[in-house]
RNA sequence: GGGCCGUUAGCUCAGCGGUAGAGCAGUGGACUUUUAAUCCAUUGGUCGAAGGUUCAAAUCCUUCACGGCCCA
């Protein structure tokens, strides 16, 4: 590869440390740029931005290259966040961080890349880009454990045309090792989890801040009610913990999982055991459609498909109508929830991907299958 | 008024002479750049109360309290 003119996206981590010196290595013309896209409210405890923006100094300093900074925390709430936000009150389960790479880092950080003069960007993700003669593609990591092409399937020709992934070939083990080998003082560090930039989090106390509480019952598709929840909107299909749902009279020993929920009239329906069929589904659908080619592939294509992260992929039949598809599954798929994304491939390559609006589960069809007289029992229940 | 059954961890229950267990819930950890799931570990009880029998009682006896059922 010649030399081009890299701003590599570091984030304090290993990965992006190692994709960065990787880089250096190749003889690449680098610089590092860090974002920081969400405000703490720093009540207390330190602040892990802070220290990853020290790690990410010292990287760029022990490569020897120019380190930017930037702030992108209005882009991150306006383009993120609020829509994160809408689609729990709505009661779906969105997932931020497809959205996160769509708007901020394969749009705002590129962008701020060409105005800053350069004409290609460099992430720490666990993929790769691939030219087939024709078209960009978007593969998997090698790392297939650590694999993020789901959280990339917004991504299109524009960005791949511009994107390096340098640790796409690597297995994890071998990112560390190279970190350590290169005396990285991150070589060791813990790898960041929960929603990017904001972090690990306790995940309904967190919502409570933006949504509030609103107590009400949690009820058998039967209409017998078991518990109490915090609020339709802070739970998610397949959701076991949190239902505090302790042993009943009559009833199985066994632990119950949010199958279907009522935003509206603010009841959530659980049952017990973890694959029940009120969670599974062999159908889906889906808006938005992407694809990493500019197309789709065909009107109707088979391939296979997640439902979620890091989920193993699963064979299906996609048919597409405009921006939206149905998908068929060849066998039945547990908790498809409506907000995250259903992402396709083929073998290695990932061809994109779309929001789920619905599944066929029997769960799902509870907030229509319980009309008139299904609202006197969700009101009676109430006092039971 | 009489009879029977029950009262053991937050919940549902097992234990039925040698000073307590399970499932669920909860908590912690692992895994994980969403939410989950899953896995591992784990907190928690003066065994309704008071007497008595016994070397020893959650376990036997008596009384009381509170539930539930039945007969009048």
């Amino acid at each position: 590869m010649s030399a081009t003119n890299i701003l590599v996206g570091l984030s304090g981590g290993v990965d992006s440390s190692v994709a960065a010196l990787r880089l250096r290595e190749q003889g690449e013309q680098i610089a590092g740029l860090f974002m920081n896209n969400w405000e703490e409210d720093e009540r207390q405890g330190p602040c892990r931005a802070e220290d990853d923006r020290k790690d990410a100094v010292a990287l760029a300093a022990k490569l020897g290259i120019a380190f930017h900074s930037r702030n992108f925390s209005n882009e991150y709430w306006d383009q993120v966040f609020a829509h994160f936000l809408d689609e729990y009150r709505a009661g779906r389960t969105p997932n931020p961080d497809v959205l996160c790479n769509r708007e901020i880092k394969f749009k705002t950080f590129l962008d701020t890349a060409h105005s800053l003069g350069f004409s290609h960007i460099a992430t720490g993700h666990y993929a790769r880009v691939g030219w087939d003669g024709d078209t960009w593609t978007l593969l998997r990591g090698v790392d297939r454990d650590k694999d993020q092409s789901y959280f990339l399937h917004t991504l299109g020709q524009h960005q791949l045309a511009t994107t390096l992934f340098p640790i796409g070939e690597l297995a994890k083990p071998e990112v560390r090792r190279i970190a350590r080998a290169a005396g990285l003082a991150v070589h060791d560090k813990k790898d960041s989890t929960g929603i990017c930039f904001i972090g690990e989090r306790d995940f309904r106390e967190f919502l409570s801040h933006y949504i509030p509480a609103r107590p009400g019952a949690i009820v058998t598709p039967y209409g017998v009610r078991v518990g109490e929840h915090e609020g339709a909107m802070y739970y998610t299909l397949g959701q076991r913990s949190g239902l505090g749902i302790g042993g009943r009279q009559d009833m199985p020993a066994e632990p119950w999982y949010v199958v279907g929920k009522n935003v509206a009239r603010n009841v959530v329906y659980a049952v017990q055991g973890n694959a029940n069929d009120w969670l599974l589904s062999t159908r889906l659908d889906a808006d938005e459609c992407s694809w990493v080619s500019g197309s789709e592939p065909a009107a109707e294509f088979r391939c296979t498909a997640k439902t979620r992260y890091r989920q193993p992929d699963q064979d299906c039949l996609v048919t597409i109508s405009g921006p939206r598809c149905e998908v068929r599954f060849d066998a039945p798929q547990r908790a498809v929830t409506p907000g995250q994304s259903v992402v396709f491939y083929h073998d290695d390559v990932c061809l994109g991907g779309a929001t789920i609006t619905g599944s066929n589960a029997p769960g799902s069809q509870l907030c229509e299958v319980m009309p008139a007289d299904g609202e006197q029992q969700c009101g009676e229940v109430a006092h039971a």
